[in-house]
DNA sequence: CAACAAATATGATTTATATCATATTATTTC
DNA sequence: GAAATAATATGATATAAATCATATTTGTTG
C-alpha cells in the first residue's frame, strides 16, 4: 500500500504525503490501535511485526492478519462510521507512518490511477477472503497458519528454515479459530513427522512442500 | 452497485453505460456464468434471484452469496488474471444487464467518485467477510443462512412472514458450510420451539427476534 | 535466586457434528 | 399416472476437536 502511494500518485501529492505523514515508534508488545477506537488515519509499518486482532466481544479473540514492513493498517477503518473494527499490537518495536484520515481522503479524490488501483486491490483481497471460508481440519489450518507466520515475518537472517519471529500457541490458535491444546498437538505432530522441528521458542520448517500439501489440500 | 454507477457517473456517463450495456434474459435454474472462465464484464441484476458458488475441486460446493434485483455479479472477477473465481446460477427466471469489462474500466477511469465509492464500497464487504470467520456453531450459521435467504429475496406478497423463495436443504448447507442432515436436524428444531413454520417446501419466520438471537449470539 | 506467573505439553473425557443407513415424501419424465 | 429420481426426514454410530485436569518448562519480578 505504501508502494500504492508511491507508484500511482504524482511527485506533488508525494510531497503532500510527506509533509503530512507523521513518524511514530511504538514499544515492543504494544497497541497501536484498539477496536471501537475513532479512525483518525491509517498506518504504514517501515520497520516491524504487528498482529491485527478481532476481540468479537467475549473471550474469543481472532487473529486476523499479520504485518510488516511496507504493510497498512487501520485501513479497516474506512467507511461507515469511521472506527477501526480491529486492534493491532505490536511484537518487537516497530516504526510507522501515520496518515490523517483527511489527507488520505484528499489524496483518493483526486488520484485516481491511485483509487482505481486501491479499489482493484481490495477487491482482490475480497476474492481471497472468501476462498477460505470453507470448513476444513484444523491441522490443516494450523498448517496454514504456520505458513502465513514464515511469509508475512520472513526467515531468520542465518538460518532460512526458521521464523524470524514464531508466534505463540496462543495466536496460532487464534488464527486458526481452535484452542492453544490443539495447536500444541498438531504442532508436535508435525515435528514427530519431521516436517517442522521446533528449536526453543522458534519453529524450523524442515519440509515446505509437505507442510503447503497439509495446508491446501481439501477433502 | 447499479445505485453507484446511477449515483455518481455524471448524466453523460449514464448514456455511456446505456449505450454499451446488453439485456440479457437467463431462464431458471440456469448457469449465468461459471468458475474459471474469462471475465467478459459484469452484470447487474434487474429482476431474479441468483446464487453464487464456488466449487472449490472437489465435492463440497459453497455458496458464497445471494444475489436479487438490484445487485451486481462478477465483480470478483476483477484485477489478477481477470477470470471469474465464483459460479453464478439462477433461481428463476431473471434478466440482466451485461457490461462489458472496458466499459467498465473505462467509468472507472474516469469518473473519481464512482471509484471512490467503490472503492469504499469494497472496503466495507471485506470488513464484513472478515467478521464471520469466527467458530460458531452449525445451528448459529443455518440461523444466519435463513435470515440471509429472507433478507435478500424477500418475503412472500401475500404472506410477510414467508420467504419469498426459500433454499434448498442443500443450499442452507452449502451456505453454512455444513450438511444437510444438520440443516434438517436444526430447521426441525427451530419448528418445534416456533421460531419457523415449514410450509410445504417454504418457511416462514415466526420469531424474527428469537432467530436474529440465534444467529447473532457468540458465547 | 527464589517465588510466581505464563507458556507449553500431554492424557482423559465430553460434546458437537459428520457420516452412514434407511424411510418417507415430493417432483420429474416418459 | 406409473416409474424413476431428487429432496426431505430421522435414528444410530463414528470421529474430530473442545474441554477439563494436571504436569513441566520457561520467563519475569521483587
Amino acid at each position: 500500500m505504501d508502494s500504492f502511494l508511491k507508484q500511482y500518485c504524482s511527485p506533488e501529492w508525494q510531497k503532500f504525503i510527506d509533509f503530512h505523514k507523521k513518524s511514530i515508534e511504538v514499544e515492543a508488545d504494544t497497541c497501536i490501535f484498539k477496536e471501537g477506537e475513532k479512525a483518525e488515519g491509517l498506518y504504514i509499518i517501515n520497520k516491524g511485526k504487528v498482529k491485527v486482532m478481532m476481540n468479537s466481544q467475549d473471550k474469543n479473540e481472532r487473529l486476523i492478519r499479520l504485518a510488516a514492513d511496507g504493510d497498512i493498517l487501520g485501513h479497516r477503518g474506512f467507511g461507515g462510521n469511521w472506527t477501526y473494527p480491529i486492534s493491532a499490537r505490536t511484537f518487537e518495536k516497530t516504526t510507522l507512518s501515520f496518515i490523517p484520515i483527511e489527507v488520505f481522503k484528499t489524496i483518493a479524490k483526486t488520484n485516481i490511477d491511485f483509487t482505481y488501483n486501491l479499489m482493484m486491490f481490495f477487491a482482490e483481497e475480497l476474492r481471497r477472503s472468501e476462498e477460505k471460508i470453507t470448513q476444513i481440519p484444523v491441522k490443516n489450518r494450523i498448517a496454514q497458519a504456520i505458513l502465513l507466520n514464515y511469509s508475512v515475518f520472513g526467515a531468520d537472517k542465518n538460518d532460512k528454515a526458521k521464523i524470524s519471529l514464531t508466534l505463540s500457541r496462543k495466536d496460532f490458535a487464534n488464527k486458526a479459530g481452535t484452542t492453544y491444546e490443539s495447536v500444541v498437538r498438531v504442532i508436535s505432530e508435525l515435528n514427530k513427522l519431521n516436517i517442522i522441528e521446533t528449536v526453543g521458542k522458534s519453529i524450523r520448517i524442515l519440509d515446505f512442500e509437505k507442510l503447503n500439501t497439509i495446508a491446501t489440500q481439501k477433502e
